[in-house]
DNA sequence: GTCACCTTAGAAG
DNA sequence: CTTCTAAGGTGAC
C-alpha cells in the first residue's frame, strides 16, 4: 500500500535536504537539489503528527552535525519498509561506521557474512533511501578509491571532506 | 531472460 | 604495471 508520507524540508548550510516520514519513522531523505517528485503538501492535509515533528527535529540536528564534520547525537527511527533483508543488513553495517573512517564494499560484505557479493553491496548503498544519516558516503573502494555514488560524487567528496578523510 | 550497477581478487600478458 | 574475467543481489526493461 502507499504510505501516506509525510514531507519536510531541513535547512543546512548545504541547501534544503527533503525529507519524507511515514507512521514509522524517517522513510527517505533527499539532497537539496534533487527534483521533488511531489509538491510539498502536507500543511493543508493537517497538523504534523507530534511525533514526527519530533523525529524531524532529531533529523535536522543530525544532519547538521554531519555536514559539520561530527557525528550525529542521535538518529530519528528509520523506516526501512520494502527494503530487502540483504539491504538491511548492509544499512546497519553502515550505521556502524564512526565520523571520519570509511570501509570498503568488500569490508562490508564480510561483515554481513557475504565476501562475494561486494557488487550487491554497491547496489544496496545505491538503493539507500537515506544517504548521509545512512552514510554510504563512508564506503569507499577498494585501496581508498573513491568508487562511484549515484547521488552525485560531488556529494561524496564534500561529505569526506568535512569529516577528514583524505585518499 | 537479460543487462547495468556506488566492486574486487586473482590470473594472464 | 595493465587488462581481463568471474562472481552476488536487485531492479529496470
Amino acid at each position: 500500500m502507499k504510505t501516506n508520507l509525510i514531507e519536510l524540508t531541513v535547512s543546512t548550510p548545504n541547501g534544503k535536504f527533503i525529507a519524507r516520514y511515514s507512521e514509522k519513522g524517517l522513510a527517505e531523505l533527499n539532497f537539496p537539489g534533487a527534483k521533488a517528485p511531489v509538491a510539498p503538501k502536507r500543511s493543508e492535509g493537517g497538523p504534523v503528527p507530534s511525533n514526527i515533528s519530533k523525529w524531524h527535529r532529531a533529523t535536522q540536528s543530525a544532519l547538521e552535525k554531519i555536514l559539520a564534520g561530527g557525528e550525529p547525537r542521535e538518529l530519528p527511527p528509520l523506516d526501512w519498509a520494502g527494503a530487502t533483508d540483504f539491504q538491511k543488513s548492509v544499512w546497519r553495517q553502515l550505521l556502524k561506521i564512526s565520523g571520519g573512517k570509511t570501509r570498503s564494499y568488500g569490508e562490508i560484505a564480510r561483515a554481513i557474512g557475504k565476501p562475494k557479493a561486494v557488487r550487491a553491496v554497491g547496489g544496496a548503498c545505491g538503493a539507500n533511501p537515506i544517504p548521509v544519516l545512512v552514510p554510504c558516503h563512508r564506503v569507499l573502494a577498494a585501496n581508498n578509491k573513491l568508487g562511484g555514488f549515484s547521488g552525485g560524487l560531488d556529494w561524496k567528496r564534500q561529505l569526506l571532506a568535512k569529516e577528514g578523510v583524505k585518499f
